[in-house]
DNA sequence: TGCGTATATAAGATATTTAGAATATTCTTA
DNA sequence: TAAGAATATTCTAAATATCTTATATACGCA
């Protein structure tokens, strides 16, 4: 049904819809890394890091290996970085606009 | 800031991670139309419907006309709409794993 | 002016998401 | 086997998101 496809699509959406999950998603566009880098270079929290990487591993969209100790994520579908390369250049397009969103965002933030 | 910028990102992804919001922009794919329409075509609640669109106008996401008594409702930037296609292809190559997460999704779903 | 239509906003109830703390699991190595 | 490292899971409180109902605004027209 059409509107289960649509559920499924804002699931993969969501799934994006966080500031550390875009950044672990652009640190794996060059291959994988393990969960202990990942969250050196983000400087989160283990635990915090460990649930985004499930949100993500849920949709399906990092598969991990799992090498002794570690586990090593990386991006399952090679069309997920066209995804991220394309809003990129979205964001470009937008760049005059974004930027005053930018500040509404910052206002927003440090209205807080 | 690097971390400014992902919360942007994250922002418009999540403006597209909703069923409706979806639902809403592949309608306009193919040119402007009233608030009225979408809603007709959708079956929602026109102050649900107006809240969707809310959260897309703040993200730029769309712009609106007015005239005269309606308000069209128009993707602002056409380079959305090849996002879209992307995601297309995205689901397409995933669609056996897709098929399954569906499948999931349903069962939680009705699990509720 | 007053009514009907189209749209937006506000307020409240409920559900979902998130971060952090605590705990569990798995593997390596002494 | 015990200790330590890497990762995952569970729980809870706070923040956000969503839907519904009620209300407001704006426009066209009799």
């Amino acid at each position: 049904m059409q509107e289960t496809l649509r559920t499924y699509k804002a699931s993969i959406f969501q799934a994006l819809s966080h500031p550390t999950r875009i950044a672990i998603l652009e640190m794996l566009r060059d291959g994988e890394l393990s969960a202990r880098t990942i969250q050196e270079k983000l400087g989160v929290e283990q635990a915090n890091l460990s649930q985004h990487l499930a949100i993500l591993r849920s949709r399906q969209i990092v598969t991990n290996r799992k090498d002794g100790n570690q586990v090593f994520y990386s991006i399952r579908n090679p069309v997920l970085v066209e995804v991220l390369d394309v809003m990129r250049r979205y964001f470009q397009t937008n760049l005059a606009e974004a930027i005053q969103m930018l500040e509404e965002v910052e206002c927003e933030a440090s209205a807080r």
